[in-house]
DNA sequence: CCTATGACGGATG
DNA sequence: GCATCCGCCATAG
């Protein structure tokens, strides 16, 4: 899906969303990453999630994209655990062979190009705080 | 303030 | 399953 070049023709360039320059302090920016960190920390080895998942529990629905950014940025979490909708990987040809690898390597069962979702998926307790 | 972009998700044909 | 499009949000220029 390479979205952000097909939605070069967006028609509808209207966001219903001004003012953005009225960003808090840097600390409260941080508050979503850590919650997002925190939420990919609390997976356990052998079970993986998804973008919408962690980004749902870590209390910002929709913000799948931040976690994305995060992980790739983000050293020390677990990132490899991290899959998109369906449990399918969503990185490019080596990283892919990588994750799925290390994936194999705790436990995670694949099914063809995608995760065991039903067998492998973890579900976030009491998700949001 | 606007435009472009990204390890996304979902709907539609 | 693949191709397109729309929606959502944050960051960078």
């Amino acid at each position: 899906m390479d979205c952000a070049v097909k939605q070069k023709s967006k028609k509808s360039p209207k966001r219903g969303r001004i003012k953005r320059s009225n960003e808090a302090s840097p600390d409260q920016l941080s508050k979503m990453r850590m919650r997002i960190e925190a939420a990919i920390r609390r997976i356990p080895q052998g079970k993986v999630s998804t973008y919408g998942a962690i980004a749902h529990a870590a209390g910002f629905p929709g913000a799948a994209r931040q976690v994305a950014k995060i992980l790739h940025r983000g050293f020390g979490l677990p990132w490899q655990r991290v899959l998109g909708a369906g449990g399918e990987i969503k990185l490019r040809g080596d990283s892919a062979i990588e994750q799925r690898l290390r994936l194999e390597g705790e436990g995670v069962r694949f099914r063809g190009r995608k995760v065991d979702m039903k067998q492998d998926e973890f579900k976030f307790s009491g998700g949001k705080k």
